[in-house]
DNA sequence: AAATGCGGGTCCG
DNA sequence: CGGACCCGCATTT
């Protein structure tokens, strides 16, 4: 079997494996967490570039080919037992590069420390069963990036974490790496990890995004067979797992962004207490709080509570490492509460509206609370309305015609302008993801939706499609659930769809596994 | 010590 | 033959 890309812009198209690529004049702004088949134009001086960097764990690869540097992914480094930290997040650390290193970091304890569980590294199989894959190659006018495959798992922790508690081994104790220790220590997502046994997988003409969980064939002592990434292919079985007990996991590639800060202790001051929280049966949480744990060789979780002083809030607060990218958490040792750094606030303030004011509404950030704290911001699904269930579920009611109505847009347009957008929304939960505790397993299940509206099959790739807007369903809080403050997913896709990014050299693809189709790219 | 890049080599489909 | 992956080596951080 073999993935096959094909590529649907029409315009600078290019395959990193071209015998000659095309001058590109105008460049993208580099893309530290590039996900889903894309293509990018960095001009030569981009030192991010010229580093070949990526907050994914990215090893080399060789693919002999002097021209063209690949990379694959190594996945994140999780906790055994998917303990979950307090609202929810998961341990999720970065995987070192190096192979031996990477080989002493497994097996260690989890850092949370009452979990029992050890590390270990959850692969990425998000290109057709296979990591995913990054290609540079430098020309004579930019640095041309590609990458195959939407990566299945949780973003780890940024590089410049693992590198500062790196430096912790040579005996400093920093307060501001503890501050990113103890940040890290609440990295974390609510994703499953499933395994599925593999199918095998369906020719398909286009994109099809599935929220089944991506098939492993890397497993060495299991028979699997199928690797269709949801954006890829469609696999047999997906009608076979019994809706209730499926745990979907997410596969838009918004759905993996680090949901790890801890707001709720901070804005609520809910007291800590430490306690491992494994996933019971059905895939819920046990939600309970612990967090205040690192993992590494040289830092020990008990290491952190020897701190001489309590790490306050400190707003702003900047370590000497660039956190402008990822959120930041400070520890508080005192009373062990985790306190999330705001460094984004004025991005958010501004992108958010921008996004939301990009067409001629009178829509304002006001609307959407987007004020200065971050306990706001609560969008829906198309015309959904959200009811607590559970603690930590909800049902969800929609509008059949209105989704139907979302559904027939055009089809190209309305994937084209998703993923211009992946950026935007991705971020947009992140900030969502800080205000709250709740799991959201259960709201990413998109074909549950459609089943539930009812839908038709032929707008099930669309419906599939909106669990990345479903994903905003988790954002709520039981106890700030009001439907003034609801905000329809109409108007937020309505201003989605009319948001057109400035930077255009981003060519995402459509990709599907093809059986018995030999169409490979050669590297030379 | 780890990250990074290179390249020889093997295995598999 | 292409892709994934292992390994050792050299250099850089």
């Amino acid at each position: 079997m073999t993935c096959r890309v094909s590529y649907s812009s029409s315009s600078s198209d290019w395959d990193i494996n071209d015998s000659t690529i095309p001058r590109i004049s105008e460049f993208d702004q580099f893309s530290e967490w590039a996900d889903g088949h894309c293509r990018l134009v960095y001009p030569q001086n981009s030192e991010e570039a010229k580093r070949h960097s990526s907050g994914w764990a990215m090893r080399n690869t060789n693919n002999h080919n002097v021209h063209i540097l690949k990379k694959s992914c190594l996945g994140v480094l999780v906790c055994s037992q998917r303990c979950i930290l307090p609202n929810g997040d998961r341990v999720h650390l970065r995987p070192a590069i190096c192979d031996k290193a990477r080989k002493k970091q497994q097996g260690k304890p989890c850092p949370n420390r009452q979990c029992s569980g050890r590390l270990e590294i959850q692969t990425c199989r998000g290109h057709c069963g296979y990591p995913v894959t990054h290609f540079w190659r430098h020309t004579e006018y930019a640095i041309f990036f590609q990458a195959k495959g939407i990566h299945d798992h949780p973003r780890p922790e940024a590089k410049s974490t693992s590198e500062a508690r790196r430096s912790l081994g040579s005996g400093r104790r920093v307060r501001g790496l503890a501050v990113l220790l103890a940040r890290e220590a609440a990295l974390g997502n609510k994703l499953m990890s499933l395994r599925e046994p593999k199918r095998h997988c369906k020719d398909i003409n286009q994109v099809s995004r599935t929220l089944n969980p991506p098939p492993l064939i890397a497993d060495l002592d299991k028979g699997y067979s199928c690797s269709c990434p949801p954006f890829e292919c469609i696999c047999t079985f997906q009608s076979v797992v019994p809706v209730a007990h499926q745990q979907y996991t997410p596969h838009s590639p918004s759905a993996y962004q680090p949901m790890n800060q801890q707001l709720d202790s901070y804005w609520t001051q809910e007291p800590l207490q430490a306690q491992s929280y494994p996933l019971d049966n059905m895939g819920n949480i046990n939600n309970q709080y612990d967090f205040a744990s690192v993992s590494g060789d040289l830092f020990q979780p008990e290491e952190i509570f020897q701190l001489d002083q309590p790490l306050r809030p400190e707003y702003p607060q900047q370590s000497t490492t660039d956190l402008s990218r990822s959120p930041s958490t400070l520890l508080d040792l005192g009373s062990g509460t985790i306190h999330r750094e705001f460094k984004s606030e004025d991005y958010w303030n501004q992108s958010l509206c921008t996004l939301m004011n990009d067409d001629s509404n009178n829509s304002s950030c006001s609307r959407y609370n987007l004020v200065s704290s971050p306990d706001v911001l609560q969008p829906t699904i198309p015309h959904a309305t959200l009811t607590p269930q559970t603690d930590i579920g909800y049902t969800q009611k929609y509008d059949k015609l209105q989704l139907e109505n979302y559904l027939t847009d055009d089809y190209d347009n309305s994937y084209k302008n998703q993923n211009n957008l992946l950026n935007v929304i991705s971020d947009t939960k992140m900030f969502f993801d800080n205000t709250v505790h709740n799991t959201y397993e259960n709201f990413t299940d998109a074909r549950h939706m459609y089943k539930t509206c009812n839908v038709d099959s032929k707008y099930q790739d669309k419906c599939v499609e909106l669990a990345q807007f479903v994903d905003y369903t988790t954002l709520y809080d039981n106890k700030n659930l009001s439907t003034e403050n609801v905000v329809t997913m109409n108007e937020l896709d309505f201003r989605i769809n009319h948001y057109i990014p400035t930077t255009t050299n981003v060519h995402y693809n459509t990709e599907f596994c093809n059986i018995n189709t030999s169409s490979h790219h050669t590297n030379n």
